[in-house]
Order: C-alpha cells, then structure tokens, then sequence
DNA sequence: ATTCAATACACGCATTTGCGTAATTGCCAC
DNA sequence: GTGGCAATTACGCAAATGCGTGTATTGAAT
C-alpha cells in the first residue's frame, strides 16, 4: 500500500489487450501520465507471461477479460501467481455478474468498463496504488449484493453454547476423549453433548454433524 | 434501482446517530440539499425500528454503526428486515475489517468514514440511489481482498475421482456399508479408499474428511 | 517387459461411536 | 421454594470405524 510514497521511481505499467487502437490509446495515456511509466502493451496472457519470466515485474497491469487464447480471468490468476504484488486492474465491455466476481476470485484488484473516460481509467491507477478498488458504482453494488447473498444466514438450531463449543471440536477432529481432555469434562459428558446435537441437527453421526456445521455455518 | 427517475417525489432520508452534534449535521445537510427530504433522526435503532413500525418506510438511511444499545450491524438487519427497499449506509469511525465485513453481510449499500468530506456524504446519497455501493478506495479493496480469500482456490490432494465419489458419500453422511451399497462395491473397498482419502488428506477420520473437503471445497 | 497407480476384495483387532438408561448439581424464573 | 433446564457424570453394549497386513486385476507409463 501506498507504494508511491516509499519508492521514488516511477510506477511500471503494463497493457495487456487485443484491440490495437484501444491498447494504442491507453499507452499513449499512461505514457502522458507523470509519474506512470508505460513498460509493455502485449496483444494476449501468452505473451504477457513469457515476458513476466524475463522482465522485472510491473507494479500495476491493464487487463482485458476478453483476450484470445487464455482469457483475462485466467490471465489474472497466472500473473498473481508469478507476481503477487503486482495490482492487475480488469477492463471489460460487460459488466456482467459472474465475470466480475471470477476475475475477484482470480485477484483482480479492480474491475472498469472501457466505456470509462480516460481521466478515470488514469484515475484508477492512482486508487489501486493507494489501496484502493477502482470499480464503477454498479460494480461496487453487485460486489457487495454477492457478498451478502453469500453470506450464509447461519440458521439457529437452538445449539447451547456449550454444544456450539464441542461441535466446533468435532469439526476439528477431535475424538469424544480427546475433547474430553481439552475442555476438562468427563468422556460420558461429551457422549451426552453430542447425542444435544445429533438431535437438534437431525443428524446420526459425527460427519453429519460436521457437514451440516460447515455447510449452514453454525459456528 | 434508478429510483429517482422513476419517482417524482423527494427522496426521504432517516438518519439514525447518537452523537447530537453530529446527527443535527448530517440533518442540516439533508435538508439543503435539492431532492432530498430529511424527515427523522434518531439516536438508537430501538426509536428508529419502532417509527418504522407506524411511519412510511424512508427511501435512504444514514446509520452509525457504534450505537448504543441494538449497534449498527444488527440494526442494519433489522430495518432491512422490515423494509428491504430501503438503502442504508453505514457511517463509522473505524474501519476496521470484521466490522465492514458484518455491516455488508447484514445488508448495508454502502460503508462510509465520518472523516469523510460531508460533500462525499451528499454525493454518497446520490450514488446509492443510482445502484452503486459508496465506500471509499480502502473499504472496497478490502472487501475485494475479502471476497478472493473467501474463493477456495479448490486444494487438489490428487484425489481419484472414485476417491472424489466416496469423500462427497461421506459429506453426505453414509456410513461404509451404504456407500459400499450405493457404488455396488464390497465394504472392504469402501474401507480401502478411505484409506487412500485419509492419507491424501492427511486425516485420521471421516470428521477430518469431511471438514477438510467442506473447508477446502474439494468436491 | 515391467513398473506403477488405481481398483477391487479380504481378515482381524483394538478403539471409537451411537444410543438406551439413569442420576446429580447449579441456576433462573415464576 | 420449586419446577424447569442446562450441564455434568455414569454403565453397558451392539455397531461402526481405523488400521495393519495380504492378494489380485487392469491399464497406463517407462
């Protein structure tokens, strides 16, 4: 974070993008740009990874998502393979919902429309760089409505607090003895516990148990 | 979505804070702003779910996470609960990352510092309304870097796929002898691709598997 | 041709589990 | 002050599990 401050030379970038004009332009910006240097524009991933084995790695890469041969969000996941610290920045015409999420997953530090103006897309370079995740607002908005869906509603079965604690052991592996011994409860007690649980959670076995904890997050 | 071109009338505005100097504020600013119309403040969620038990729902809600009695994060829920169209923005003073991450969960739009200018606050109204999600850059990195740790990479313990059969046949919960009828395969086949799973995975019973595959999503 | 991994089947045994049944203690509410 | 409830300890037993050890077939790799 907030690399600019602790380095003095100018920050690397590198273009990854089919269309020779729209590469065209945005080498042109980030050259304009104080402070940015423009290193490399490549037409696809291939070529961006043979150059990664090479070259000393940029800080922050324009990324298409729809590239020939292996895709932007393939192409994400290789290069923060190889350069983790490297701020990949996903151009895209769409704005569609799973693809925003695939190139998240894939590490993709923020995610523009290459209907974006200019000013904005240099802009963004600055946000990434300053720990930020440029996105439009939209973006922002089916990032957040993903997360919440996702988030489980961890359905209550009523689990005493003391049934949530052995349950949690049970996800971790621990035998009735061996949970006896950590929480300094006689092996019968733990025995007692558990049958509290398999009937709440409907269940008849210790990995029913556990499935149902970590499927419905009940922990 | 796009509510305001949809809507002629203004858009109403709660806003739920304790501290009185600050809430007066964010009232002060409402009111002078085209478009909007500022009709409550409360200082506690309790006074706040109780008007919206007998008042319109409003369009917007400004709400402080650090209130005293329901906090913000539950009372986020709770007005959601109630009135699921109306957007609520959190306003804090930390931003500390269990706290974004729970406020997002519990169906916040939005994540906002109270060091924040109280032009970005306005601007902030305008941008949840057209179906973005205002935070500022520090926020929505973390809840993108939250978002790709979330997304198992899938761990490959190098599981057959009849390895992968029987490990899913565990997550739901049969014992050998049903997985050996399912598969028509004899017990003792059953037992010795357990065996193969618990080695892999480096387990030493079904619970251990079953965590594992869940935690890892190796299905 | 031969090694190797995956698949399949088998016996035995110590340990663990799931469950029926039962009793005691501490705490909170009515 | 008593009834209810969570938490605790307890015995016994059939069933299931984890694991050591062994054999055999197949197809892919070397």
């Amino acid at each position: 974070m907030m690399r600019q401050s602790s380095e003095k030379e100018p920050l690397t970038v590198w273009v990854v993008e089919d269309n020779a004009s729209f590469r065209e332009n945005i080498a042109e910006l980030v050259r304009q740009t104080p402070g940015l240097q423009f290193e490399h524009a490549f037409s696809s991933c291939e070529d961006t990874l043979e150059e990664l084995t090479s070259s000393p790695f940029p800080d922050i890469m324009l990324m298409d998502i729809g590239l020939p041969g292996i895709n932007g969000i393939e192409g994400v996941r290789r290069v923060k393979a190889i350069s983790p610290e490297t701020l990949v920045i996903m151009l895209t015409v769409f704005d569609e919902n799973d693809m925003i999420f695939r190139a998240i997953c894939a590490g993709a530090s923020g995610y523009l429309l290459k209907s974006e103006s200019t000013d904005r897309i240099i802009s963004s370079l600055q946000e990434v760089l300053n720990g930020g995740a440029p996105m439009n607002a939209q973006i922002a908005r089916k990032v957040v409505d993903m997360f919440s869906h996702l988030a489980a509603p961890r359905g209550d079965y009523g689990l005493t607090s003391r049934e949530r604690e052995i349950l949690q052991s049970l996800v971790d592996g621990l035998s009735k003895k061996q949970i006896a011994d950590k929480l300094f409860l006689s092996f019968h007690t733990i025995d007692m516990h558990m049958r509290g649980i398999y009937s709440k959670l409907q269940v008849h076995s210790r990995s029913g148990a556990v499935a149902k904890a970590l499927k419905e997050n009940l922990l």
